[in-house]
DNA sequence: CAAAATCAATACTCTATGGTATGGTGTGTG
DNA sequence: CACACACCATACCATAGAGTATTGATTTTG
């Protein structure tokens, strides 16, 4: 009963375009092109959206959703004190390469461009932070201190995807590792 | 003898081309708006440039060239050991506001677009990501440590302008210089 | 089975842009 | 003064994309 017929769903148009956003950047998600990659006209997206701002929100609306909770859920449920899940949490982000990346990316690059846009990625970033921020005031008693550490690991994560210099001294993750093992000395003990 | 016309320069159409990069990305600078916001017509632009590619690799040149050198020598102009640097870097760094972070990330989106452009963007993080690593290694024995500290202070810089989450124990300045500290601890003593 | 809803094709308009070709205008120089 | 060059305007072509209107083909449903 779900859906039978194997024409295009609202949720494909999106699905793929997400993807054009990802490869290409925001740019690159026009109805034309969209429609030609899919073999249809466009007389089938303006059937699904009113129109390109409808995609357009609509993606923002699915990334919104399925963003960072899936992390959050994941590390609490195995748990563990605040450094444990803070490396858990680097752990899977780490691993994630490409997609994952370009996507966090293209939608900054995105945001840079529509005020509106970027409110929704400031919401996002801010559930992140207040996250991390938690976790380390389980480790450090001062505030900004714990705030300040949840900020460098944050640009962690970003630093590696926008810095293009190459690494010299130690392999990708060596390196993150070390990251991380900085930003966990100072006040509490630590392997 | 410098130019006695009040004509437009290529020049000044690389510098207002800049800006337009600056302000709404690589898509935006194109001949047509360009030369509209000039009140001159395309005739001029294509008398300056070959085409819209020439114009784009001249402002591609501009950057590399006038990149952060500048910072680099300021520094040691000043001095100091590698602390006192790096710190003094930073200071300057943190102190450029909009125009100059803007157009770091204008660039960097081009170069998720364009390979040839990104292996620009790459030497010129490697050159900053040498002089960092090299100021760290003063202070760091370990080189695989003076690399990660110089690595999360680069991603800090560029953090800084990706994430969008509000500050919420401290100010900007406050919290860049809790980072700060937090990279200066470990083997070396410091204020 | 007929009617209605769903989904897509066709054909069209309008705007923005890259690029070319050519003609016009000022400025300096012999 | 005349000529050449530097600089720009005008007119034009081609392509790509947003959006609309209408029609056509399946499916679903009464």
């Amino acid at each position: 009963m779900d859906k039978p017929t194997n024409s295009l769903t609202r949720e494909a148009w999106i699905d793929f375009a997400l993807q054009k956003l990802t490869d290409e950047g925001i740019d690159k998600v026009s109805v034309a092109a969209l429609a030609r990659d899919l073999n249809v006209t466009k007389g089938s997206f303006y059937w699904h959206f009113k129109d390109r701002e409808d995609l357009l929100q609509a993606i923002l609306d699915r990334w919104e959703r399925t963003g960072s909770d899936v992390v959050f859920r994941e590390v609490d449920r195995v748990g563990g004190d605040g450094e444990r899940r803070l490396k858990h949490m680097s752990d899977i982000i780490f691993r994630r390469y490409g997609d994952q990346l370009n996507l966090e990316l293209a939608l900054r690059d995105w945001g840079r461009k529509d005020p509106k846009i970027l409110e929704t990625i400031a919401r996002e970033d801010e559930r992140r932070m207040d996250y991390m921020r938690g976790l380390f005031a389980d480790i450090y008693d001062d505030p900004k201190i714990a705030e300040a550490k949840a900020w460098l690991l944050f640009s962690l994560y970003v630093g590696e995807i926008i810095i293009a210099a190459p690494i010299k001294e130690q392999n990708r993750e060596e390196l993150l590792w070390t990251c991380l093992n900085t930003l966990f000395e100072g006040r509490a003990g630590n392997s």
